[in-house]
DNA sequence: GATATAATTTATAGTAATTCTAAATTGTGG
DNA sequence: CCACAATTTAGAATTACTATAAATTATATC
């Protein structure tokens, strides 16, 4: 079984300082699956943590994110959601109710627990630097 | 082989208004296969067509893709961007030049076109109406 | 443990993509 | 060709996000 690092270690893991706002909003997101947006997360913390800024929000994820401890979906309508899972999995967006499934994908099927759904379109994304840019990076 | 229709009918066909902007615009998307924003295809027609709106671009883009005319793709930014290709393809975004390649895919490999690409990330996202959401909308 | 220093947080102003509004224009069925 | 609804248009409004710069804080070193 493997040992659950807590959310201060795997700040440190990641070489990166270890703050009030950065544990906060970390722990947050272990806790809240529901693909929630910066503000979403500041308007849920902001009450019990009320030196918490929305700026703050959008720094801390955008560093998790670069830390590769959170992942980033970008839903159909052009928001930012963050996910505290990193393993590649499919999402789907609710055109009416606009939540976020998880789901194990294929890009051909939907699974199981989407059963009744209708599916409108579906995209697959990667992201990273092309070809000609890869060289600048590496 | 399969009879090319023309955007003119292609609009007829789907049961819309057969407007200027709407022919100009969904000709454009045919004609450049580049992943526009709005704003790139408003600047790319607005010499040529003085009295086109940049919200009428917003507006031609949304029916469009309503009907199945063009797909689009909302890129890591948050960006909408629009193709004429409506088939399924995967896209591969690049963090550094911002350009959109097109590929064909299975989630869990990289096409050769791609080669020497750095992936970072992929997602793949469905979008519709979630099982609790289509009952009110078939 | 105190301290220096660089990283981070914070409030606020700024930006840019998109949406809204309401008046003017245009496409199409009769 | 007329009526009328759909669409276009310009510009204002909104909103997610980014930039700025001063205040604060984490950590390495003494």
């Amino acid at each position: 079984m493997s040992i659950e690092l807590s959310a201060t270690d795997r700040l440190r893991e990641a070489g990166i300082r270890v703050t009030v706002p950065r544990l906060l909003i970390f722990q947050y997101l272990i806790d809240n699956r529901t693909h929630p947006t910066c503000d979403r997360i500041y308007n849920d913390l902001k009450d019990s943590n009320p030196s918490l800024s929305l700026a703050t929000v959008y720094n801390v994820t955008e560093k998790l994110a670069e830390e590769k401890l959170v992942a980033v979906i970008v839903s159909p309508d052009g928001e930012r959601h963050y996910d505290s899972i990193t393993d590649f999995h499919g999402h789907f967006y609710c055109d009416q109710c606009s939540s976020i499934y998880d789901f194990k994908c294929r890009p051909d099927k939907m699974p199981e627990c989407l059963k009744g759904a209708v599916v409108k379109s579906v995209s697959y994304i990667a992201r990273g630097y092309c070809p000609e840019c890869a060289g600048n990076h590496i």
